[in-house]
DNA sequence: CAGCATCCTCCGTGATACTG
DNA sequence: CAGTATCACGGAGGATGCTG
């Protein structure tokens, strides 16, 4: 390991972009910010067996990473909101992307071999 | 600005994407096969850091997922090529924009308070 | 309501040695 | 050359209980 750096240099950006975005619920977590803002019960909700912990931990480090912004209301009960920034909204295409070819990848892979050994 | 989520319940297809690509190499893998076909050294020698047992894998579940093909020609040496199929090359899109967003990426955060401390 | 602390499991990943 | 077998580790992901 820790080769030259010409060569981790040289390493596809995707392995970059996977690293921001490689998380179980953080693509889903920014599809469904992309229909507005949203609170954490909200996203809690409707991503089906997110555990709190789980959407706490994504959350948060899209919020590091700068693809969310995260707004906490002095208020009580609290509530706190979540958004994408500018740099989670230039990801709009690749989700997309994503969304469009899973739904296909779906549809034309079925039940492929990986499990009927 | 707000969003009904209940609508997007069935629509969250990256992660079927994301199951299928998230390998650590696989993205990698799947761009120098959009290079042309190459054997298993050579995707070995390009891919820096990767080991034997890590290319293994890899390149049989991709296999499995139909992205890959892979080749045995009986000679000695054994040759072993692999190509991108048809399901590959459909991700060339995806690909493309994950690598630039990635260098994009790159630039404009360089070092995040992810890391820090 | 939103989140933290704790403990735990599983899998992706890796190093090394061996094989056809 | 292109793998397989074996052992090992860290971290992602999960279950549960408590808190401001």
């Amino acid at each position: 390991m820790r080769g030259n750096l010409d060569e981790t240099q040289d390493q596809c950006a995707v392995e970059i972009a996977m690293e921001v975005l490689g998380g179980r619920w953080k693509l889903a977590i920014i599809r469904k910010l992309f229909l507005g803002t949203h609170r954490f019960g909200e996203l809690r909700r409707t991503l089906p067996g997110v555990t709190q912990r789980m959407l706490t931990r994504q959350l948060r480090e899209l919020e590091a990473d700068g693809l969310i912004s995260r707004t906490v209301h002095a208020e009580v009960p609290p509530r706190v909101e979540y958004a994408l920034t500018d740099t989670g909204r230039s990801l709009e295409r690749i989700t997309d992307l994503l969304d469009s070819w899973g739904r296909w990848y779906r549809d034309n892979r079925p039940g492929e071999n990986r499990d009927m050994g």
